[in-house]
RNA sequence: GCGCCUGUAGCUCAGGGGAUAGAGCAGCGGACUUCUAAUCCGCGGGCCGGGGGUUCAAAUCCUCCCAGGCGCACCA
């Protein structure tokens, strides 16, 4: 805690002829409880007192022998460190007055002073099914959305569909080959589905089909009215079905601005390129070397005139920079995109923006059978869809086996099922590839959400057989706390807002759903050692805003993660 | 061929300069007349891919090698 570091700080700084905030950079958690709980290390002191360490840490002990602060009781060497043990009861009392004043702002900080953040994730292409793959930007991206809000940025949710480019050629070739009005009416992105793999398929032997789909998506790109019709049909159909699985996860936007969005502008982009002089002609396609940066050219506009993926992310990048004037700008896209994103970067720092330095690829492992990887075009791929379905199912039978008489089992097996899908891919670092395997996805014992969960729930029903629905506060009986079990789940829980900041610093979730884990462990620790409601009086209540405050850290944190925290199951 | 990422217990993974490298799963053994046993407690299990280097200190940083993944001009 912020405060406990402060205090050791003050009192330390003076001694070591330090700043108080050098101090406080050095101070560490030490590895084992018993080592107390913040350390100062003295090798870098060893060069300066010409002292071997150990010495160092034994002096520093005798000159704070026979003091103490409000928060920490003693200090004392261990070889070549100086250990501080906090004061447990004022310390608890601290940390519970926090959770409890904060309630569900606890854990949030005003960093970001409202600035703007936009936030690039999901995006999927359009008239393909929402694979298990696509899962990840969509949870990973959402998660840090809501974190960054807690950091008191304003988070944009972007969509940035994949509503543009070649494959609208091959759909509308192979639409106008093989396609049936009725069938893609009564399931329209799983038809157009079949249609893209069709093509794939005959593509193989017939190359004249690639080049017909070229045609056509130029044709859509000069507006060319038949082509448009197809890909507004196809385009309206698909962000239909898109939004039913939104809605069932929680997931939004403030924009859905796809890749056509950015039409009318790649042309002041290839204007804005061609003024830099940055760009040639190169075999009748426009290019940008970027040879003097170790990086493969460029290409913004293919012989054909048609633009590229990468000519609209200029477009979009600028345009989010015009329209929001970002603090940062974050595209949550999968790691093989790395090189893309290098490039995109590169391009805007060409063209003088100094803020391309403010725009961050947040890359992520893909998901991948045992086999090898997943295939949209191949069709070898798991619809997120059935996933979920199988998940929920899983949590349903699983809550008929252990919670009959639970009331409203459907909302509490959507929350577990959910839950366990999402936590799946934000609990690992995500530059990590995973592997798709039933048998994990659909477990909830150990490292899942449902662990966390089902603590949640636990303490909501130790409160519910309570007089009242939350516990007061009480200075003395916040100041009664004194088993282990007690105080160790006091640090822990003290380190939410730390471990909010480490997640929206590094992109990374996991370090958040991480953290959560050992949250729910030191309670379930405690639950099993510590009774609550049938010891003493005042340690009743102590013990009440202990598990209280633990419940709010668990649904602080949950929350971030677009976690759903039931309070039973 | 070049570039980026990954390699830690049987399996899946934390830890990413600092004290004795940790969890979960699987295995074995315990704990429900007591606040939900989706839990808890105990046991076994490791040349941290390999070599070299930097440092008082390396799983962690640098370098080379090996293995796997992903990219590398007309896809996104």
């Amino acid at each position: 805690m912020q405060k406990l570091k402060e205090e050791i700080g003050e009192i330390l700084a003076p001694l070591v002829e330090m700043d108080a905030e050098q101090v406080l950079d050095l101070l560490e958690i030490p590895p084992e409880p018993d080592y107390g709980d913040l350390a100062f290390p003295c090798f870098t002191l060893a060069r300066t007192m010409k002292k071997p360490p150990p010495v160092i840490a034994h002096n520093l002990a005798q000159q704070l022998a026979d003091r103490k602060g409000w928060l920490w009781d003693k200090a004392e060497p261990r070889g070549p460190y100086l250990n501080f043990y906090i004061a447990p009861k004022a310390y608890s009392q601290e940390v519970l007055k926090k959770v409890w004043a904060e309630k569900a702002e606890f854990g949030h900080t005003n960093l970001g002073h409202g600035a703007n953040v936009p936030i690039d994730y999901s995006s999927p292409n359009i008239a393909k099914p929402f694979g298990v793959g696509h899962i990840r930007s969509t949870v990973i991206g959402h998660s840090l959305y809501l974190i960054y809000r807690a950091l008191g940025y304003n988070s944009i949710g972007i969509n940035h569909l994949g509503d543009w480019g070649t494959q609208f050629g091959k759909l509308i070739v192979a639409f106008k080959h093989w396609g049936d009005q009725s069938e893609l009416k009564d399931n329209p992105v799983d038809y157009l589905y079949r249609l893209y793999v069709q093509f794939h398929q005959q593509a193989e032997e017939d190359p004249a089909l690639d080049d017909e789909a070229r045609l056509w998506f130029k044709k859509l790109e000069s507006g060319d009215e038949e082509a448009v019709s197809y890909w507004e049909h196809f385009r309206k159909l698909s962000l239909e079905t898109y939004a039913s699985i939104y809605g069932r996860l929680g997931i939004e936007f403030e924009y859905y601005h796809g890749e056509s969005h950015y039409n009318q502008m790649l042309e002041r982009v290839i204007e804005l390129v061609q003024e830099q002089g940055i760009a040639r002609e190169s075999e009748g396609a426009l290019i940008i070397d970027l040879e003097p940066y170790n990086l493969p050219p460029v290409m913004l506009r293919k012989k054909d005139g048609a633009t590229l993926y990468i000519t609209r992310d200029l477009a979009a990048a600028i345009y989010r920079k015009e329209t929001f004037d970002f603090a940062r700008s974050l595209y949550v896209v999968g790691a093989e995109q790395t090189l893309h994103f290098q490039q995109l970067f590169k391009v805007l720092e060409l063209l003088g923006f100094e803020w391309a330095s403010r725009c961050a690829h947040v890359p992520f492992g893909m998901i991948r059978f045992k086999e090898g990887r997943m295939s949209t075009r191949a069709g070898k791929i798991i619809l997120l869809e059935e996933v979920l379905e199988r998940a929920v199912e899983m949590a349903r039978e699983i809550i008929e086996e252990k919670n009959p008489d639970l009331k409203d089992k459907e909302s509490a097996a959507e929350a577990v099922g959910l839950g366990a899908v999402r936590f799946g891919d934000l609990s690992n670092d995500r530059v990590k590839n995973i592997e798709f395997d039933w048998e994990k996805v659909l477990d909830f014992s150990g490292e899942t959400a449902a662990y966390i969960q089902y603590a949640h729930a636990r303490i909501c029903s130790i409160i519910r057989k309570t007089e009242s629905e939350t516990p007061a506060w009480d200075d003395q009986a916040a100041l009664l706390l004194e088993m282990d079990e007690e105080i160790t789940l006091v640090k822990t829980l003290a380190r939410l807002p730390e471990k909010i900041i480490d997640s929206a610093e590094s992109y990374k979730p996991s370090i958040l759903a991480r953290y959560l884990i050992d949250v729910a462990r030191e309670f379930n620790r405690f639950y099993h050692n510590c009774p609550v409601l049938n010891s003493a009086p005042e340690i009743k209540h102590g013990r009440l805003l202990l598990i209280d405050a633990t419940r709010q850290v668990l649904a602080n944190g949950l929350g971030l993660l677009g976690i759903i925290a039931p309070e039973e199951m």
